[in-house]
RNA sequence: GGGCGAGUGGCGGAACGGCAGACGCGCCGGCCUUAGGAGCCGGUGUCGAGAGACGUGCGAGUUCGAAUCUCGCCUCGCCCACCA
């Protein structure tokens, strides 16, 4: 149903979405007119919006996401780039699974259904999407080449195989990577179950060896929140590596990582993690039973609880001591939860005085407590450690250094215990490797058999793919179904022939998207996966678009992955994505994250219905800044109805057509009680003076190349909101335009023409549709862009505030010749300024030449 | 606890250090109508009859001039969180 804007005075038909929206949609497509071809001698542009899970429906979130890259797309095509703008499915995951174990559905079956009818929605969005390009990473097309994928990192030693504790979830009984773990209380980033740890043989990808290379952004053009995000997540500490000997005989030294090897002289004892190696054989027999106990009770703690800090510190004595390397004491050895193993040496020197941690460690614990860095001339607090890092800080009480500035000293020590061979300069991550094994079935398989003689073996490229298996049995019981598939467990070994078992793991979807992009560029290729000259052509993204929660998973794997593969000497360039921008997310109507189960989505297809496509586009662009999202609410959707209704009657306005005549609301024309005039002098009532008809039209050309010039400036910043407001006001001018009789001139053709242009972007099939009926050749689409004439935009009035004291008191209309010592006099003549100034002479004058007038009062 | 971001009418939101509230919703009044839940026209920050005064979370500061810059505080959101 369509709501009906009467056009008035017009002889256009009635603005009727569902009379053209499918009409067009289905013309672009028979015409392949959004096909980007390889061959096409224009500049290439790289356009990505994240392609989505298959989950079912699209929903509004969809829709946000997508329109504003495919504004950008569209400007840009228009603006003479080939733009590529493709769109497939991240069609691997855990959600069809579940399905397939709640509804008896196979996977492949759901997620083929699902992605048929998203496709189907997309369609309706009217986006300028290249359907020839489509993927789905669950197509075994696709994923025999993410198997590929793993094969050239295994061979590359950028794949490997470990026993390691891992983050494993309860629910979904599958191991998640440390990205996947969230918030405080250590959940799902799936479903929110708390995570508990294991020990489990798992692959991992290598990113670590790129932790420094991630942390370099130049030439990136991306959001300064997401480098941060991603810059701490790497979490790169400079510090030092300091062996501390052992007393025991024959033991190895225990080596410590500090950021703060300044403050050696102050530690006063040691605290390993409870996993260290070296526990055990430093433990002493009396201390024995306490710390196998305290040992026991660790590894048993979930993550959580070892994470709290709210948590008092635990710990014991191993009965073991060390020596300070600076100090030559003997200092304890101590075993506590809050050094974790798998960071810096999984040991620390403990510093009381000058960490908080150590400080409530060895106040529980009576520990001696040594402040070996004060303040410039300062004292040591009472009661608490002293962390500050800053520039005045200097050592004392320790040795030869004391009285050296401690950012000195952090060189100097590190230096004297490198000479001395304990230790030197060392720098630490926060970053872990990949963990990419899950124990799922509907993923790609991870291409390795094990033999019994050989070991783990990686499946040769020419038996690629190992497709899944569609017969299995999809009981959640935490290992792979897989595992329980006779026909697929059995494998060869490609070294001796004999029989040998195949992995049963899957990989991490994130593997799937870590490599799409480069997939787009020649998708259908069937014996490599990309054509290296498409790739050449086409990467890197020019500009990617998507959701923020994305931070440190997807697009640090995506980086990644790029820079492996370009050291394997695939490409040359080491980024995927030159640009980034991040849309919003749009909340349920209870300023919830959208989800089934609270049953708060919201579906676009009954306002699709209502009001057609390019007013829901236009709506959810017009609701905000884009990268700002918020709560869903459809109130409004009317207003911009309204506006596309008035775009149609006045495009279509034939020469003669008039209505009452009001100059006063055309941008550009001043209020006439102003106009030449001396300020506060009077006129006539602003609504009953008319401009000449000259006047009208160059105020017209005015609105018009104004419009042109902002909107291309905000559909580039993102800033669709006030482009659409902007349209707005130039679709008013139109129709007031025509009311005053201007329909059937240059300038009204112009402003009609050019508004059509500037809004097919956000609104593709009204535009065409109104293009084609002004006699236009089709399409719309692949017009020019249009260019503002700065010298048509320019007014040749000014309107200029005239302040006291900073305060508005009144307006000067001058020529934009004006003289400043004219402007001047002017506004010191106005009888609001002189009201203020009382007789006395102004203290000053500031004039910011076109923009305004301020007149300083003497004061009392 | 740390980092980042945001607080503007009844609502969504505009505003290179320079006219606060563009544009739209809603509301009020009018027109047109058998009718109006359509459409069109006008009004709409708050207080005040008015002239005018006051207004961008709170408090200071810089400036001729601050929603915008600086400092402190409050509230909300996101990310990280015993990372030595």
């Amino acid at each position: 149903m369509t709501t009906e804007i009467e056009a008035r005075g017009t002889r256009a038909g009635r603005f009727d979405p569902a009379s053209y929206e499918q009409r067009w949609r289905d013309r672009w497509e028979a015409d392949a007119l959004y096909r980007a071809d390889d061959d096409d001698p224009r500049d290439k542009h790289y356009l990505l919006t994240m392609y989505p899970y298959p989950s079912g429906d699209l929903h509004i979130g969809h829709w946000y996401a997508a329109t504003g890259p495919d504004i950008v797309a569209r400007m840009r095509r228009m603006s003479g780039l080939n733009v590529m703008f493709p769109m497939g499915f991240d069609s691997f995951g855990l959600p069809a699974e579940n399905a397939a174990i709640d509804r008896n559905v196979h996977p492949a079956r759901w997620t083929e259904s699902n992605i048929e009818r998203m496709r189907s929605q997309f369609r309706t969005m009217g986006c300028m999407f290249d359907w020839s390009r489509e993927l789905a990473t669950s197509d075994p097309d696709y994923y025999r080449w993410t198997q590929w994928l793993f094969l050239q990192l295994y061979r590359a030693g950028l794949a490997y195989r470990a026993m390691a504790p891992v983050d494993w979830c309860p629910r979904d009984q599958v191991v998640l990577a440390r990205e996947q773990v969230e918030g405080a209380d250590r959940h799902c980033w799936r479903c929110g179950t708390q995570v508990v740890k294991r020990d489990l043989e798992q692959w991992f990808f290598r990113i670590t060896n790129y932790a420094d290379e991630l942390l370099s952004f130049e030439g990136m053009d991306w959001p300064e929140p997401i480098r941060l995000m991603q810059t701490n997540w790497i979490g790169r500490s400079e510090g030092a590596e300091i062996d501390f000997p052992v007393e025991a005989d024959a033991a190895d030294p225990i080596r410590v990582f500090t950021t703060r090897p300044d403050t050696i002289f102050g530690a006063t004892f040691m605290v390993l993690a409870p996993e260290h190696p070296a526990v055990a054989a430093l433990t002493s027999d009396e201390r024995r039973a306490d710390v196998e106990a305290y040992v026991a009770t660790a590894r048993r703690e979930t993550e959580i609880e070892r994470m709290s800090t709210e948590r008092e510190k635990t710990g014991v004595f191993i009965g073991a001591h060390a020596v300070n390397p600076m100090t030559q004491e003997r200092i304890p050895i101590w075993i506590a939860d809050y050094v974790l193993p798998g960071y810096g040496t999984g040991a620390i020197m403990a510093v009381p005085a000058h960490d908080e941690r150590d400080y409530e460690f060895a106040t529980k614990f009576e520990l001696p407590i040594r402040y070996v860095v004060l303040p410039a001339g300062g004292e040591a607090p009472q009661g608490e450690a002293f962390v500050a890092h800053t520039d005045d800080e200097v050592l004392v009480d320790s040795g030869e250094f004391t009285g050296m500035a401690a950012a000195e000293a952090i060189g100097a020590i590190t230096r004297q215990l490198a000479d001395l061979g304990l230790g030197g300069p060392a720098v630490t991550y926060k970053i872990r490797d990949w963990l990419v094994s899950r124990q799922r079935y509907w993923g790609a398989p991870i291409p390795i058999v094990y033999c019994d003689e050989h070991g783990a073996q990686p499946v040769p490229e020419d038996q690629l793919p190992i497709l899944l298996p569609e017969d299995v049995d999809f009981a959640p019981t935490g290992v792979s179904p897989l595992q329980s598939h006779a026909e697929f467990l059995s494998g060869t070994c490609p070294e001796c022939g004999g029989r040998a078992r195949r992995e049963t793991d899957t990989m991490d979807t994130f593997v799937d998207s870590a490599w799409y992009f480069l997939r787009y560029c020649s998708p259908r290729e069937a014996e490599r996966a990309w054509d290296p000259e498409a790739v050449r052509r086409w990467m890197p993204v020019d500009l990617y678009t998507g959701g923020a929660e994305h931070a440190v998973l997807h697009l640090m794997y995506a980086r990644f992955m790029v820079k492996a593969l370009r050291d394997l000497g695939h490409f040359e360039f080491g980024e995927p994505f030159v640009a980034l921008r991040n849309q919003g997310q749009i909340l349920g109507a209870d300023h919830q994250r959208m989800s089934k189960s609270r049953g708060n989505v919201a579906n676009p297809d009954d306002l699709v219905a209502r009001y057609g496509s390019d007013t829901v586009r236009a709506f959810l662009m017009f609701i905000g800044p884009w990268d700002q999202g918020g709560p869903w609410n459809p109130t409004g959707i009317d207003g911009v109805h309204r506006f596309l209704g008035r775009v149609w009657n006045a495009t279509q306005a034939a020469p003669g057509d008039r209505g009452p005549v009001s100059a006063r609301d055309i941008p550009g024309i001043p209020p006439p009680s102003l106009a030449g005039e001396i300020p506060g002098s009077g006129g006539p009532p602003a609504d009953r003076v008319l401009g000449t008809a000259e006047e009208l039209e160059r105020a017209l050309r005015r609105a018009t190349h104004v419009t042109i010039s902002e909107v291309t400036g905000d559909y580039e910043a993102f800033h669709f909101n006030t482009a659409i407001a902007r349209m707005m006001e130039l679709t008013n001018a139109i129709v007031r335009a025509r009311e005053s009789g201007l329909a059937g001139t240059d300038a009204y053709a112009e402003a009609v023409d050019r508004l059509l242009l500037l809004l097919a972007p956000v609104a593709p099939h009204i535009t065409e549709e109104l293009w084609a009926r002004r006699g236009k050749a089709y399409s719309i689409h692949t017009q020019p862009w249009p260019v503002a004439d700065p010298e048509l935009a320019r007014a040749e009035t000014l309107e200029l505030p005239v302040q006291v004291d900073g305060k508005l008191r009144d307006r000067l209309v001058v020529t934009r010749d004006t003289p400043p010592e004219e402007i001047e006099r002017l506004a010191l003549a106005s009888e609001a300024v002189q009201r203020y100034l009382g007789g006395r002479a102004p203290r000053r004058v500031v004039q910011i030449p076109g923009r305004l007038v301020n007149v300083v009062t003497p004061g009392d």
